[in-house]
DNA sequence: CACATTTGACCGGT
DNA sequence: ACCGGTCAAATGTG
């Protein structure tokens, strides 16, 4: 098993993205602050350009950044992506002790692997914000050692679109007003909005409406028509976050969707691939295949 | 009825 | 064996 990822170029290129994602984060504040700020006297419309640009220039940076990479890590995965696939073969001969308490048709063994290779980030915020996505919840977890539980949602498209993006929700422990929510794998659905960049520009007020549809993460927004299981889609899409059609991401992971207030004291931090796999695990996906 | 949420079982990694 | 993430049947909601 070779490691085929320079490790240190890894580590450089993830705290690159780290800051410029932190950079984005608040560009995205400062601009919704402005923009409520300036709505109702309809002037100083340079400031909202200028955050305006400040946010292009990150989005740019950030995919120029990861269209370098891709090169290499897509290729990489794409090629694997086909082999993995489906969960026809759970792990094949379990010797026939394959009956449990559930019912013996339904094998989930082998169906899902565990994500390693996805790049997560964390907000804490006073509310569960809304990002523009609608989620649904598909767990909960008593978790070892904290208090509250923790809540697992995933994109609603996922099936529909094979989007795979989760999101872990968990009221903190010392201040149960807040919420950590942790963010992992990027949309690859889309949702909302058409092209990213040109909303940045020329839009800036377009994505804010399509936010004040609900209230918290915990209301979804009811958009989804049905799911049936594709898991060739999901699969292709999986390999995908190098991409990073996050662009789209992150203008809405602002903390707009709540109440007003909020806004201010979010905080962001982003912790791309490490938290969840320390070294090499880039290749989660192909590395059994090696 | 069609969707979302709840909840305990299942699964993979450690 | 344990823990945390996911699945899916049962249940809730409009």
């Amino acid at each position: 098993m070779g490691t085929p990822w320079p490790e240190k170029l890894s580590i450089t290129r993830q705290k690159l993205i780290k800051e410029l994602v932190e950079g984005k984060q608040c560009a995205t504040q400062l601009k919704t602050l402005l923009h409520k700020a300036l709505e109702e006297d309809h002037e100083s419309f340079s400031a909202k350009d200028l955050v305006s640009k400040i946010l292009t220039s990150f989005t740019e940076t950030l995919s120029l950044l990861s269209s370098i990479e891709s090169g290499e890590v897509i290729s990489q995965n794409l090629a694997v992506s086909h082999a993995d696939s489906h969960c026809d073969d759970p792990r094949s001969d379990d010797s026939g002790e394959s009956s449990r308490k559930r019912p013996a048709s339904k094998d989930r063994r082998g169906c899902y692997r565990r994500r390693k290779t996805a790049h997560t980030w964390t907000t804490v915020s006073p509310t569960v914000e809304n990002d523009g996505h609608a989620w649904r919840k598909y767990g909960q977890k008593e978790i070892l050692n904290a208090k509250h539980p923790r809540s697992y949602f995933r994109c609603t498209r996922k099936y529909d679109q094979g989007c795979r993006a989760t999101k872990q929700v968990q009221k903190m422990e010392n201040d149960p007003q807040m919420f950590q929510t942790t963010y992992i794998g990027h949309h690859t659905c889309r949702d909302i909005v058409k092209t990213p960049q040109i909303i940045a520009e020329t839009h800036g007020l377009t994505w804010e409406c399509y936010l004040a549809n609900s209230e918290s993460a915990f209301a979804v927004t009811p958009t989804i028509k049905q799911e049936s299981k594709e898991e060739a889609l999901s699969d292709l899409t999986d390999n995908l976050p190098s991409l990073w059609p996050d662009l789209k991401d992150f203008q809405l992971s602002g903390p707009m969707g709540s109440d007003n207030g909020d806004v201010v004291s979010t905080m962001y931090s982003c912790t791309d691939t490490a938290s969840l796999s320390l070294d090499i695990d880039f290749d989660g996906d192909f590395s059994d295949f090696l």
